[in-house]
RNA sequence: GCCCCGUUCGUCUAGGGGUCUAGGACGGCGCCCUUUCACGGCGUUAACACGGGUUCAAAUCCCGUACGGGGUACCA
């Protein structure tokens, strides 16, 4: 019933940065929550910066998230085209518009007499160069040049740009609905380009026309764009569109884990963690250098819903005491009031802890799922139920995914590494009579169950007068090679009477061995 | 430099004038559980940046300072 209608507006430089993915989230949820529309719009006005295969990432980054938009490119919808290099004419149309109401101008300055300029005002003590209402009377514009010039240097094919003609001496006052009022005065807005010299609208121009177009009503972004806040306002005004102007929200940053400044795609390496949703570059399109790849969270290990989670929090709470929240839970419990005003640094540990939450309440058969290619990557070869099993003996002291393979190798094939130091602890000249004893005594068991196998061993250390410190430890070096994993019995019941009799077998025998 | 935004435990945060001797989570530390490693349970550690106001009363409102962040492109 909602006519709410938020957008995902990312340019397609490379990866999408894991604040890019939060702000995506925070649409999404927001859309959501109040049954409207998630756009998502690809900003690429600026060729030089663009990259093959970026959009693609921001698709796949969003669906391995789980937060697709519900139209937009790649997706379709009434609106398309949602690249913006593909809707080049709308916005002269629109900048003409401006020119012609006056609240823009032609400026055919060429890049060096611009900085003739500039170094000119520094030259004189003013380091900070403004292209404003002082400026736009002394350079080449539509507003020095008579009509006739102008038309003159239109024809000829001149270069130009169109600027924004900032009002003088106003207060531009906007409600953000996560900072309150926020005003900027005219005086220090300069003349923003709206158009560029090779036919492209900038940021700024592009995305009001767009925002309009597409009938978005809130734009939820990051807080780097409040400075030009002011000017998209004016912009909206200019066009007569003040009326239906979206909401604004601005969101706090995501810092790096020391503080210092923005998270930014170098922290990855630098910290030793992800900070991208998913490696770059894709599927083995080398065309980056090697300083410019990166493991992603899904690559890491991450499950999606706990990097959800994670981000969801980062900048945002419910004010209840819950901190595990599912995707569907997430959509109705947000709000844009409950979304913090400061920068938040992206704690590892935290993630980490959320992963690991997620593992230990998943289903084995869907870890199974995901860890399986991992498995025949190692050359494992086990059914499907088999390896939900193994996950389930080691989702709970795993935090990545991977962990429950690459900690678990005795469990999908004979031992390889034996702990020594233990065996030399545990195991003594006389301890072979005894084991295989105990082995009899298991090898006759009806049941090769957990539990009863539990009573058989108890049993028999009560009658022999054994202590557990002297029997389980034995047990777990000869089935699992090491003092950690999973409970012996479990693991007996999983390798089964066969498998269990030849790796206690072994063992004892290779422990006999270490003591000689 | 100038403009904008911000500032509660180490970190993420709750708090929206009295119920705050400031709550939760992560991390750290300790204990319990378990003669494995974890998980889990319990406990503990630790914060309202500073200075002025306003008020009977301020973490909560206002001003200033300090500090932090962002912006300052024909990049988004």
């Amino acid at each position: 019933m909602s006519n709410i209608r938020v957008r995902f507006a990312p340019s397609p430089t490379g990866a999408l940065h894991i604040g890019g993915v939060r702000t995506a989230l925070y649409n999404y949820l927001f859309a959501k929550k109040h049954g409207g529309t998630f756009v998502l719009r690809i900003e690429d006005t600026d060729q030089g910066r663009y990259v093959p295969g970026a959009e693609e990432y921001i698709l796949e980054s969003l669906g391995w998230c789980g937060i697709m938009p519900t139209e937009g490119q790649g997706i379709g919808g009434p609106h398309a085209p949602y690249r913006q290099s593909e809707r080049k004419e709308t916005y002269l149309k629109h900048a003409l518009e401006l020119v012609a109401n006056g609240s823009a101008y032609y400026a055919f300055d060429t890049p060096e007499e611009l900085e003739a300029a500039r170094s000119e005002a520094a030259a004189a003590g003013n380091h900070n160069f403004k292209y404003d209402a002082t400026c736009r009377q002394v350079m080449k514009t539509s507003l020095t040049l008579s009509a006739d010039e102008v038309q003159r240097l239109l024809d000829a094919g001149e270069h130009y740009v169109i600027r924004l003609k900032v009002p003088e001496n106003e207060v531009v006052t906007f409600t953000d609905l996560i900072r309150g009022e926020v005003s900027f005065h005219t005086s220090e807005l300069d003349d923003k380009v709206l158009m560029k010299s090779d036919g492209m609208p900038t940021y700024h121009l592009a995305n009001i026309v767009d925002d309009h177009l597409m009938e978005i009503t809130h734009v939820i972004r990051g807080e780097e764009w409040l400075p030009s806040t002011g000017h998209h306002v004016l912009l909206y005004r200019a066009f007569g569109w003040e009326a239906t102007m979206p909401q604004f929200s601005h969101l706090p940053l995501i810092l790096r884990p020391d503080g210092k400044g923005k998270l930014s795609k170098r922290d990855g390496a630098k910290f030793g963690m992800p900070v991208f949703p998913l490696s770059w570059p894709q599927g083995g399109k080398k065309t980056e250098t090697a300083e410019d790849s990166f493991e992603g969270f899904r690559e890491f290990g991450f499950l999606p819903q706990a990097v959800i989670n994670f981000l969801a929090f980062l900048g945002w709470n419910p004010g209840t005491e819950q901190e595990i929240f599912s995707l569907e839970e997430l959509c109705e419990a947000f709000s844009l009031e409950k979304i913090s005003k400061s920068g938040a640094r992206f704690d590892y540990d935290k993630a980490k802890w959320y992963n690991q939450q997620y593992l230990h309440a998943a289903a084995d058969a869907d870890l199974a799922a995901h860890v399986r290619p991992l498995a025949e990557a190692k050359g494992y070869q086990v059914s499907d139920e088999y390896l939900a099993k193994v996950c389930h003996l080691m989702k709970g002291r795993a935090t990545f995914l991977p962990d429950l393979v690459e900690q678990s190798a005795y469990l999908f094939g004979d031992v390889q590494v034996f702990d020594n130091e233990n065996i030399a602890k545990r195991w003594k000249p006389e301890s072979r009579p005894v084991f295989e004893a105990l082995a009899e005594h298991l090898k006759a068991q009806p049941a090769f169950v957990a539990a009863p196998l539990e009573e058989a061993v108890k049993a028999f250390m009560a009658d022999r007068g054994l202590k557990p410190g002297e029997v389980m430890p034995v047990l777990r070096l000869s089935l699992a090679g090491t003092m950690q994993g999973p409970g012996v019995y479990e693991m007996m019941e999983l390798l089964g009477n066969d498998r269990t009799m030849d790796r206690l077998e072994k063992a004892f025998g290779y422990f006999d061995a270490q003591m000689a």
